[in-house]
DNA sequence: TTTTATACTGCTTATTATATCAGTATTAAT
DNA sequence: ATTAATACTGATATAATAAGCAGTATAAAA
């Protein structure tokens, strides 16, 4: 099954977070007015290509037909319900590359609202304005973007931290949630090593954050 | 609230199973066919006295516009690999009773060290310089005492909160760790309305708290 | 370069679903 | 015995939604 692009991508997730919030998918004007489209065609050829790919099924004529494929195609393979919590991540080789997989959390994905989930042990405070401290676990959805302000996992220079995003036209702004901690800012032209690894989620913190799977 | 009479809960059945088959609950036409009515007013009627006894919600004028009010013991089975999330804890009933059951954590006990655990949601931020913010399910494993300074779950007046305890021969001491709230202080001779339901284990926060087991 | 897939606008029509009005019959509770 | 609440039939108006047709623009693939 092929992957969907951004755009899709984005739609699927909305109708997933529909799906969570109310219990029932959304219409295509709700999607429509959620992604301002002027018409509903554009949702439409969204979601046919959307099935295409085998994410959703379309109940076609029916009202809030849209059926969430049961099995999301995850590219886990070990476990279906578990989350794989990446060791060290070496620049240059895909995150989602086996060898960075350390270990799995026995959480079912559904639970973080998503897709291509991935943890990361969280290093240092710079995020404790956020409630993120040393240690936690925190979930990521891979995606190589985030909405502005969103709180992501960024690689920079073979380290992965979390940091609010903020993009502009030629810069990228990373801000700690840490008076502590300095905002980094890189001219996009010479970001060649950074790079967003995906969206944050959300945080599991257990006692030593220790566990078997 | 109040019952539903065998109707109304057949009715309520098909709508719940509908829910699990498709992703989305039926219509009201769906469930005339599956009840033989020849009416569509057969189902609205009953849908209108199920909403009003407050199992459903009816999003009045969209289609499918049925939401499952999140009804714990009807929706969701026990599995032996989650732990328990609680609503509402009523004074002298014990915590372990199920009508305190409101949803369960597809999440092995295992993972926060632990037999007779069980989570709760935090309300305010009076833990928040120990990374705990509201909102955060809070995991707690079930005992009436904790080491000092440990963080406990603690009812104080119908009300849950988590804080620091200090037990000392004569007093308890609550502590939060938030500046903006005072420390509580109780002789132990009429603490009777205060009572630890377990210790602090850890934390799990997703977007927003919701998801589906 | 041509083709193909994606990402849309705009308008119209057909269908699906819900709301509402007007009744009847049965049972449980004053 | 009378009232409520429940459990329906039937018909119709209206709104909510999806489908269809005809296009434009852009980027990626062949």
């Amino acid at each position: 099954m092929k992957g969907l692009t951004d755009k899709q991508s984005k739609i699927y997730d909305f109708i997933s977070e529909c799906q969570r919030e109310n219990g029932y998918p959304p219409t295509q004007a709700e999607i429509r007015d959620h992604f301002r489209f002027a018409s509903l065609n554009a949702v439409r050829s969204h979601l046919v290509l959307i099935e295409k790919k085998g994410y959703i099924r379309l109940n076609f004529g029916k009202a809030r037909g849209i059926k969430l494929s049961s099995s999301p195609k995850l590219l886990i393979r070990k476990t279906k319900e578990s989350i794989p919590l990446l060791g060290r991540i070496s620049a240059g080789v895909p995150i989602w590359a086996e060898q960075h997989f350390e270990d799995f959390l026995p959480i079912p994905p559904s639970m973080f609202g998503g897709r291509e989930l991935f943890a990361l042990h969280v290093c240092g405070d710079s995020m404790i304005g956020a409630g993120i401290r040393n240690g936690d676990i925190a979930v990521i959805k891979k995606q190589d973007w985030v909405e502005r302000g969103e709180i992501a996992a960024v690689l920079i220079d073979q380290e992965v931290t979390l940091k609010r995003v903020f993009l502009s036209a030629d810069s990228l702004l990373l801000k700690s949630e840490n008076p502590d901690f300095e905002d980094l800012k890189y001219l996009k032209k010479n970001s060649d090593f950074i790079r967003i690894l995906g969206r944050y989620q959300g945080i599991v913190r257990t006692r030593n954050n220790r566990y078997r799977t």
